[in-house]
DNA sequence: ATGAAAGCGCTAACAG
DNA sequence: CTGTTAGCGCTTTCAT
């Protein structure tokens, strides 16, 4: 491995100066800055961040938890951060914590001991802040919560309006006359997922229109959750005549469902999220759509603010609104 | 930040002890164990990553550079390496170059100066091996590519085998009738593009059907260009019976197109990589599957033996099979 | 404008 | 079993 050392040799200079030229900090003779420039293109060398963060304990690194790469709603907002962060001069690093509170703890730990100078995290699956989250306080590194957040755990928090979002849903199927809506939760130990609930619950008061429990079916966010549940719910007799899947992928899952029971074009169905494909599913999936970009890239925003101490003060909370996209699943314009 | 001098002193031992507790690497008796896994709970203690792995030259890390995470093929291969990796106590950071030879470069040299153990590289854009790779085999710091490979860029790569895999496609289409069949290709200066187009030249060829410039088209491998270029291919009179697609989102994109145009029961529809919803698009859309976690795991195994030695040699590339799943869009049973 | 030298937090000989 | 110590590669005063 090439150092500094070597670099300081090769030019003849003393490795402070070769220091100096590397981060342009201070004045080097133009001569002496060509000299160890060459030298460090002639030997390929590449400053190790780990001495230079054990020495300046800074890494200009952020880390990202995500619970799950393969639900495109999540690398949507990673997209939007990545952006922003790298405009900053700032490298982002992702893990993936596949909805296991062990492996995202692991990637906390891991960013945690690389020094990352920020933390973005989309939580999963618990009720309460896990231990080594309250006691991240005290470290005094900035952490941004996306989407999600635990009860009582005092960070900065952007998030999508899940309750209105989901409320305008079944509002919406509750207008074209729909009595019956069967609704498929996310796991309720998520508090986006409880909130998407209280938004359909709260949707069907204003109505008067009485909560029939076998109507609410707890998924997992996934494809087989969605299928699963889709399964169960149109199994019920009555029937629901229209269905609120609370995110895309058991809204895949859902569907499948339904082309096997041949129900497609019986069942209204709204989804929350919006994916890229539901344009052109037959019919057109009507979706609660997120502002995933606008989550990542303010999120980032604030972690920024916070890592440069231009923010300061008690964590905010910033809510961004959901819009309903409106398309055939739930008009019943299908069922000519 | 509290370090192991902090836990020495509150444990009444010395830093050495310490070490030898965190990393289990040398007897300690049980009390002592106790008082400092006490400490280190108490004062909320992480190991300094950046110390430790200045001192050792070891950081139990791989990075992942992926070209597009917003395609959910890249995303299936991460989440195959993570859990190989995971296994084997490392910890895999993934950045996205965004199609971007720069980002990629940078996330390269991020990488690189975070001192991970081992790289693995989903390449994007270019027909050459840019020079920071080509330098990369001196550094003894193993790299694997997967998907794609720059010719002439001497390292392990893990593939699909993209010739064979359009060569079917185009050959089932060709089957069942088809003498026009439009493709709309990746960017050409990818190699996997390059062959997956060689696949379709050489089943025409097979069967003696002459090549229609005309009905070549190149994509961006997104949705927006198989949007376009659908659209284009669809303008052309006589105009084309079949299309094969060489990827999943210009597929998207393509879909988008010829339902605007009201072509989606009229033109049979062959795409390159299986996404999650085209069995229930209607009509469904018949694909070539990649063995997405098949190349993420097999890249990571590869990465893992080079990393410890057991492995060594010369780069070798590894060619996994796809699948043609034929599904209605290219039956024409959607056309009753 | 350049260099000498201390020290960031940790591990690994080595000594006891 | 436990402690002392050197040094990983870098940045940063402080001299010159």
């Amino acid at each position: 491995m090439v150092t500094i050392r070597d670099i300081a040799i090769r030019a003849g200079v003393s490795t402070a100066t070769v220091s100096h030229v590397v981060n342009q900090n201070y004045p080097v003779s133009v001569q002496v800055r060509e000299r160890v420039l060459r030298s460090i293109r002639d030997l390929n060398y590449h400053p190790n961040a780990m001495a230079r963060g054990l020495r300046t304990s800074r890494s200009k690194t952020v880390g990202m938890v995500i619970p799950d790469i393969t639900n495109p709603f999540f690398p949507a907002v990673v997209r939007a951060a990545e952006d922003v962060l790298n405009h900053a001069g700032y490298t982002l690093f992702v893990g993936n914590s596949d909805n296991a509170l062990t492996k995202q703890e692991s990637y906390y730990r891991a960013f945690r001991e690389q020094r990352v100078d920020g933390l973005l995290l989309i939580t999963s699956g618990s009720r309460s802040t896990p231990e080594y989250l309250s006691n991240h306080q005290s470290t005094g590194v900035p952490i941004v919560l996306i989407d999600r957040y635990y009860p009582g755990m005092d960070a900065d928090a952007v998030l999508a309006d899940n309750l209105r979002g989901s409320y305008e849903a079944v509002d919406h199927l509750l207008d074209h006359g729909h009595r019956r809506i069967g609704i498929i939760t996310g796991p309720l130990q998520l508090i986006n997922a409880r909130l998407r609930l209280a938004g359909y619950k709260k949707a069907l008061e204003a109505r008067r229109v009485a909560l029939k429990e076998d109507l609410v079916a707890e998924g997992r966010f996934d494809i087989e959750s969605g299928y699963q549940q889709a399964r169960n719910l149109l199994a019920l007799s009555p029937r629901p005549t229209a269905l609120f899947i609370c995110n895309g992928l058991m809204t895949e899952g859902c569907l499948r469902a339904m082309s096997e029971l041949r129900l497609v074009h019986k069942i209204a169905l709204v989804s929350f999220d919006d994916l890229g494909w539901f344009p052109f599913a037959k019919p057109s999936v009507s979706a609660v759509a997120q502002p995933a970009y606008d989550l990542g890239a303010a999120a980032a925003n604030i972690l920024l603010k916070r890592i440069s101490g231009k923010m300061t003060g008690p964590p905010r909370r910033r809510l961004l609104k959901t819009t309903l996209i409106v398309r055939d699943s739930s008009l019943g314009l299908h069922r000519r």
